[in-house]
DNA sequence: TACACCTCTGAATCTTCCA
DNA sequence: CTGGAAGATTCAGAGGTGT
């Protein structure tokens, strides 16, 4: 169930009894837009430590008298996750040091995500930080697992394990000898670089905050400090993403924020969520990565883009050939060079002016023209390999000889 | 050059002239609150060094104080990337604001790596902080790239855009209705989430400080802000890690540390860097790859045996050429062709009569011949292609265009 | 229905323009 | 010269369409 109270939390949380709640979560104003601009632009003049830190407090003191009210809501197994800007983050942390205390202090989560990018100077910001505080050391936990690393050797991890008469850790083998399955494991732990697509332009999920958190982020934390029937308490709710993940997990929940439209909003998601499942999530980055491996294993050494989602299109190289692009496409082991070349030339033709190189593997039973319909061939190694092999195998040909 | 000095950053600092130093790396001592004793893999030796603090006040004055005087050291264009434990990260960045002033942060850098899991209770720890602060907003900066996402349509967003009557976004079309090509891209800017490989517990790298970090990392961090002949400054320089990657980028180095066998060590590390040099060869995971698999790479597709532990040869040819075994090099990087001949040439002497052939992947400055010493060489895919390209861009030569 | 291919949007940053 | 406003550019990846 799900209940929404409009003004500023600070007044508003009084209405709510104390250790009533089980998590918190936390998503206020970021405190960049007055931290926008601290230079100018020939970085010849900055405010002073002074002008920052009197903003600083203001945020900070914002912030303090906030934290200092939540705390009293939670129960004493709950937890409270803040979500922070870059440029505040510290300030933050040092807030619920204070009131939370050094020692429940339980992580640092790294929200990690891909975005557009730009040719700023510098690095590409691609992260934000969500503290993870708990009200005393009994807080809930449910651990959750992620998938193994590709590097991670899964047989063997899933093998058992015994100990040999030294003592010595060995995998443990029945009468016949052979190693006895562990059972299937779920994962390693869940670490706290949490990797989320964010939420794109085009996802059905967005309602127009610009801010708006995807579902499955609030779903991960809801299921890592909650259990169905618990309560979670939103105080600076939003559009309510928050909401609309507790909703969908079964959990009460609390939204609180100051505009009458957000709270508006908020209850329209509420009653009709929508989540957009990633399908990165789903299938994995490995979903997308294998189609082009076959081919790649063939461009040692070419300055190349691999193009990941095109049938007929393997690659961009780097540098383009008078100034118009230059696709890239390697012969598989079932196609012939003809196939090849059509293949490319079918997938470059919406592509406007360009050029197009089939990379041959392997000798046509008969043979290919040099160019043909604007595809230029080039031979791999293994091809110029074999064609010198029988160039030197004709008989009466002389050879040097090492 | 690299230079070494032993004792507290604090004191020895006033030996280094003002503005003189491109930049620096911090790895202080961490703030864990426990005592760490720790010895070398074999046991003969211990590394003491106490991180103990009483509380945060000491802890932050003794970062306030350092970092005043290394702030001196940084030329203007000069930049500082402090290495932060969870547990201080907040205090140091604090203090960091204070020295460098708030607009000049530039980065908080998320170093994420995957480790083996513990049992406790909470989230497993995953990552470590790095702030990148400038000494003015004139600092030096050279942008790296990164690959784009596999999701991305390369070939799609190559379009150029513009708008139409509504100014809705829509692609750019010719006259005669086709798409524009946007020109080529080298990949996405650099994010400040960088994914290295945790140093492993076995890697040859490891010299027994616990904190040791890998030098992938360091390289990174010094191509990001300085070029050849820069110099780079770690107060806390430990076994030299950062002394280690300086060396080999080519940039001069001065290392301090309080301990006498650190320095020591550092000293070893930099004199003799060659089980980390083939690290920095190649980059990301591939690092702790064996050489012959370089030279498999551009052996794909080609019918043959590899040939292990023999520096000369990489592989034998399946079949023989006039019942001949073929023994077959495939060129370095680092070596011209005649190198990777005389190398290939020296290791079948012993091979009695027999056959040698060098892939060649990439152009000498002097031509070679065809044939030389009897060795042939055969073009590897990525030179037969660029040579296809620089023929093409000969001006005034008619091509045919998709 | 399934899949491949194509379309399209947002917000951080840079550049340009103007008062 | 400065500061602000407006416009251009960017990529991740979901959504839509056609076969």
């Amino acid at each position: 169930m799900t209940k929404f109270l409009v003004g500023d939390c600070l007044d508003v949380l009084d209405k709510v009894e104390d250790e009533s709640v089980d998590l918190i979560y936390v998503d206020p104003p970021f405190f960049s837009q007055t931290d926008h601009r601290l230079s100018t632009r020939d970085g010849k003049k900055f405010y002073t430590f002074s002008d920052v830190w009197n903003d600083q407090n203001t945020y900070a003191n914002f912030i303090f008298l906030r934290l200092n009210k939540l705390q009293e809501k939670l129960k004493p197994t709950g937890s409270i996750f803040f979500h922070c800007d870059k440029s505040a983050s510290h300030i933050i942390r040092l807030m619920l040091d204070h009131v939370f205390g050094v020692g429940n202090f339980q992580s640092e989560i790294i929200w990690h995500y891909r975005r557009w990018s730009n040719t700023k100077r510098g690095l590409l910001n691609a992260h934000q930080t969500i503290y993870f505080y708990s009200k005393s050391a009994q807080f809930k936990f449910f651990p959750q697992c992620q998938s193994y690393s590709a590097t991670t050797n899964i047989d063997q991890i899933m093998q058992k394990r015994s100990r040999d008469q030294r003592n010595k850790s060995i995998y443990a083998r029945n009468e016949d000898g052979e190693v006895i399955s562990n059972g299937i494991k779920k994962g390693v732990p869940l670490s706290d670089v949490w990797e989320i697509p964010f939420l794109n332009p085009k996802a059905k999920e967005r309602v127009g905050f610009p801010t708006q958190k995807p579902v499955l982020l609030l779903k991960q934390i809801i299921e890592l400090s909650t259990e169905t029937g618990d309560t979670v308490l939103d105080p600076f709710c939003g559009s309510g993403t928050t909401l609309v993940a507790a909703e969908i997990l079964g959990r009460n929940a609390l939204g609180i924020d100051v505009s009458q439209d957000a709270i508006e909003l908020a209850k329209q998601r509420v009653a009709n969520p929508i989540i957009t499942y990633s399908d990165l999530l789903k299938k994995g980055l490995s979903a997308y990565k294998t189609h082009c491996t076959e081919a790649a294993a063939y461009l040692q050494g070419v300055e190349y883009i691999p193009v990941q989602r095109n049938k007929g299109i393997d690659g961009l190289l780097k540098h383009d050939i008078q100034d118009v692009p230059v696709f890239i496409r390697v012969q598989r082991s079932s196609e012939t060079q003809q196939e090849a070349a059509a293949a490319l030339r079918k997938a470059s033709q919406s592509k406007g002016k360009c050029l197009g190189i089939v990379v041959v593997i392997k000798k046509d039973i008969s043979p290919s023209p040099k160019k043909q319909g604007g595809i230029i061939f080039v031979h791999a190694t293994n091809l110029a390999l074999l064609e010198l092999m029988a160039k030197l195998n004709i008989p009466g040909n002389n050879q040097v000889l090492a």
